[in-house]
DNA sequence: TCTACTATGTTCGGTTTCGAACAGAAGGGT
DNA sequence: ACCCTTCTGTTCGAAACCGAACATAGTAGA
């Protein structure tokens, strides 16, 4: 049975073995989370983690001036509040829904107990599975550091369709260029430019907040090697093979 | 004693519990780190975790066109060599010493049978500490993505200058402004033209790749948000408290 | 001392992005 | 039908940064 089959739609819980997985899924709770839900704040201690399905979470940094930047994206190969397992209780940026869709959540207290011992032995499997995903989170962020060094908005706007895309079903993606701009952190007006362009070469079809995905080749051809080495990365921490089977 | 007395010159080795530090001692090697020494490569599983004392190190991302960036940087504060313990053994960037000086390093192997089981038993404190400052490295790169993308090349040159004095015992930091422009990822003329009006303005005094900080409360005061926000996390996720006494 | 090299300072035009303002176009509600 | 809101497209000058070229000034070595 292959990931796609798999009751579980998230990666993480997927890649659990069985028995793991048994003992963990009696905290799972599936949850619904509209766009725009502010899953955790800045700074605030959230009483869940969530390990998203069909939604999409970003994580944003926002600055005193109201600026701001997405540092990451956790969709359905994710977890969302590493901060709980990694030990600070929080983060210094938000969690949002940006594709409205389903999630697994469990409370902070269960996920803090089972990491650190479960009726008397540890849940090695789920400790060790975090932390390769944290890997691949940082470099996820080491990326988005170097991309918003170097490359042009064309170019951050193919990787983030394309991220985006990995982590939907559809090749439909509902966000208005506000929003992408906010999270690309830049001018409105600098995504309508870039999106113009994209639209031009028939590579996406765009109409009041909704994308249309035409021409995915013809995005990883203009994008940067930024994209290309967040997915090598992800495959080789988090490879298929591991996924439950 | 303080950290500052202590004989154990880095912070993450110094806040162990005396009994798991002494179980590690044997295995730390003091090593002298030349200024550019590559530590390790991308990609390329390392043999030694270091953990700097007097030394600074760049975590680098080398593009394919020969740009790069700094995406974090290491000191007495943390640890070299963090995939070794999340599981990826490697990771997408280089690691330079940017500032000559000492570390002690372990063996890979040695860290991963520590981390895992040591004797029968889990280092559960060093886990706990590699945890914590996995978080905290976190912050710094979600910090350099959002700077990267929002502050001007003056403001980063006052975090970059902030955060290694913060690594440093003397307010003399050894390195060219091509160096610097390296490690920003700008142009060597975008780091004079900042660093001429710093040393103007009279809180540097640069001379041939000699950097003395003379007002450090004048850089606070024209640093972005970007740097207390790494600092706060830092403090936070690793207190001054836990440190060994 | 002279020379070669390296580090820093300066200039110029070109490109990208920004900030602001405004126009048009697509839906939604009444 | 209408208005009203939201989303997208377009324009303008200003600012930041780039790429390249070149000038100057310390420093080291012959």
């Amino acid at each position: 049975m292959s990931f796609l089959d798999s009751p579980i739609q998230n990666r993480l819980l997927a890649a659990l073995p069985e028995t793991d997985y048994q003992r963990i899924a009696a905290y799972l709770e599936r949850v619904e989370l509209p766009l725009g839900d502010a899953l955790y704040e800045s700074g605030v201690k959230s009483r869940y983690a969530y390990f998203p399905t069909t939604s999409i979470v970003s994580m944003l940094y926002v600055m005193k001036n109201g600026g701001s930047a997405e540092i990451a994206v956790v969709g359905n190969d994710g977890i969302v509040g590493l901060a709980l397992f990694m030990g600070g209780g929080s983060m210094a940026n938000r969690a949002v829904v940006r594709s409205a869709g389903y999630a697994y959540r469990m409370r902070a207290d269960y996920l803090a107990k089972e990491i650190a011992r479960s009726g008397g032995r540890r849940s090695q499997a789920l400790q060790d599975l975090l932390l390769r995903y944290s890997q691949a989170l940082i470099t996820q962020m080491a990326q988005t550091a170097v991309c918003n060094r170097h490359h042009s908005i064309d170019q951050q706007l193919c990787r983030w369709l394309l991220l985006t895309l990995d982590r939907l079903s559809s090749n439909q993606i509902t966000m208005t260029q506000e929003l992408i701009a906010n999270m690309l952190g830049v001018r409105r007006e600098g995504v309508t430019e870039a999106a113009g362009k994209l639209q031009q070469a028939g590579l996406i079809a765009y109409s009041r907040g909704r994308i249309n995905i035409l021409d995915r080749p013809g995005l990883e051809a203009r994008v940067c090697e930024c994209y290309q080495q967040v997915c090598n990365e992800f495959q080789r921490l988090l490879p298929y093979q591991a996924l439950r089977k």
